[in-house]
DNA sequence: TTGAAAGCGCTACCAC
DNA sequence: GTGGTAGCGCTTTCAA
């Protein structure tokens, strides 16, 4: 660590040495195509119109020949924003992000925007510290990605901050639960775990056991209670017994599996994990305890990842049109709402859809019995 | 200062309210602190020890009463480049590319550099396009991540735009194979496949089908390269029928094995795919031909994603350090290389290891003979 | 339509 | 040590 804070001093000492070679500006254009920075300027980026037609070829030309690129950042600071969208996620390598990370991606380019990508890391601290850096970049659009976490102190935090970028222009959109007073995009947590839970009653469950994260971890909560109220309008009962927490991670799925099998299942159907991740890990659990998941017992999860439907049994699960939510969540960004005033904050909801597979055949078609 | 004064706050509310609304400045923080604007900027970046530690706790308190972010297309401008490392990838969603991702992240928060990631939708023209942009950005390092694929057109032109980029000062790190003139991250991609190919034949395989890429995209040219060469080793002849040429996905895997299966599989032992999605997609035709993959057709993949291991069978695969390439990239292009010299063009070769797993038992251990 | 010139916010050089 | 001041490259009035 140490060494690594003092690495990039002397880098960056080595950098600036040769930071300011050659680099065509906008000056060079303009004298190669004979005219003032200013014209250059307009037929480059103003409005073509106010330019005479020759000259806009001619410096486009200058331009293209000189292999001229526009320094972003003098724009930026002679305009006071930068076209990018800034866009935090928990956690790259998690599709989860990626896929959300693509909706945004895909929109933002066709508006013309470059997207930077930050990684928080799944730390709220870490969160509120990539925002002041962000807001120094002075992005036109920064998206937070990621479910909140009860966590008062950082929430705070968090929202001065964002505030703060929102009274210097900025626009702020949020893709988790709608918990605090920005635009946001909301996955409907709640009720696909509900109707997953209706779903799995419809098949004949009854002894089911749900594996999820702390409640502070929203994400996790919110499927948890939607789970909880499904089987209740199904006419089935939570026994505390049969909830387990651990970590929200496929490890976390696997040892809270582990230590169930190791208790004895009782005589438990279903395993139902908040997220397919840790899903996986049940399914691998129970495998390494001799067990076959979706005959001895039958697991479901949520996400709907791609490796969902790679495992055998093919997991039952939710599905998340992840890249849809991207996409609503630069709509938000780019829509007008200043006429709407405060008069409230939107929310997009993105529904989300049971998917049943293998993993949870229905319990009359099982060929054996749990003990 | 005269100006400042005459700058009305006001005018600008009311003509370009959205535009440059307020935003604390460096000059502020000065004022309030009671410094120049010089003194204000040395105690906030400069080397601490020319300012009075008075000061400094003065400056740093009002820039913490204001809430003060520096302006970092400001700093970009009076400097010549932003403290960013531009990474390019192919794909954000594919785990290949957030890996390496998460690695790049690392070691350049650990160097107090942000990562702009960029999506390059693997098209070469794209990503030349891309370079073009992110060169306005004047970013200090450009990284790219992803298969080289033989276009010669694409290729000349983004060979011109990085070295453009080299000239004004910028760093270039590439990872995929060294064929491009900059520092390069190579995966070891022939002979993971070659030591795979001994391992299987060791294990007893003769009989093998390669599904591939086309052989334009070099990671797919190698590694069925790579894994001829280690056939060839073994004693082992490849007969031409058995290499199937598709797409790079899960379903090029998919279909080439229906395919395959349709016309009749033959006594082919294993199917080796290039890579695991494709690997997967595979396993996922096989299954439903209703063969068991592992039992009445071996299969390995190459790279190792995280639901290699969720399959079942686990996928025989070759692992690919991935962080660690992303670490290294971060390394070569903080390093000072230019005490080499133009001598030699670094090359960082990453190694990868075989993972022998359950979809390739050992031959003689099979209980049923193919047919 | 065009050019001159005044910034944008910050850093760095140069005297004091 | 510290404060002026001259840029960095670009946009945008304001006259002409």
């Amino acid at each position: 660590m140490d060494d690594r804070s003092k690495t990039p001093a002397s880098s960056r000492l080595t950098a600036t040495a040769r930071q300011r070679p050659s680099s065509v500006t906008l000056q060079d254009v303009a004298r190669e195509a004979g005219v003032s920075a200013a014209t250059a300027s307009r037929a480059l980026n103003g409005s073509t119109r106010n330019v005479q037609s020759d000259n806009v070829s001619r410096v486009l030309a200058a331009a293209a020949r000189l292999g001229y690129v526009p320094h972003v950042s003098a724009q930026a600071t002679a305009k006071g924003s930068i076209p990018t969208v800034a866009l935090v996620v928990s956690d790259v390598a998690d599709p989860y992000f990626s896929s959300i990370a693509v909706g945004i991606i895909d929109a933002a380019e066709a508006g013309g925007l470059v997207v930077t990508m930050t990684v928080a890391d799944r730390s709220p601290e870490r969160e509120v510290q990539l925002v002041r850096t962000l807001r120094g970049q002075r992005p036109q659009i920064i998206i937070i990605a990621g479910s909140r976490i009860n966590d008062t102190d950082t929430r705070g935090a968090l929202i001065d901050e964002l505030k703060q970028y929102r009274a210097a222009g900025g626009r702020v959109v949020l893709i988790s639960q709608p918990e605090l007073p920005f635009p946001t995009v909301a996955i409907d947590n709640v009720d696909g775990a509900r109707l997953l839970a209706r779903e799995l009653a419809g098949a004949g469950y009854r002894r089911l056991c749900i594996i999820h994260a702390p409640h502070r971890i929203r994400t996790s909560y919110d499927r948890y209670t939607g789970f909880v109220t499904g089987l209740e309008e199904s006419g089935i009962s939570m026994d505390a017994n049969f909830a387990m927490e651990t970590e929200f991670t496929r490890s976390g799925g696997y040892e809270a599996a582990r230590e169930l099998v190791e208790r004895g299942l009782r005589n438990i159907e279903l395993i139902f994990a908040v997220n397919d991740a840790m899903a996986l890990g049940v399914m691998s659990a129970l495998r390494d305890a001799g067990l076959v998941p979706g005959r001895d017992v039958a697991v479901a999860g949520f996400d709907d990842i791609s490796s969902a439907v790679d495992v055998v049994p093919a997991l039952t699960t939710v599905t998340v049109p992840l890249r849809t939510a991207g996409l609503e969540a630069m709509r938000l960004a780019l829509a007008d709402d200043d006429a709407a005033g405060e008069a409230g904050i939107p929310t997009v909801w993105i529904p989300t859809a049971v998917r049943l597979r293998e993993s949870t055949p229905p319990v009359s078609g099982r060929l054996i019995t749990v003990r």
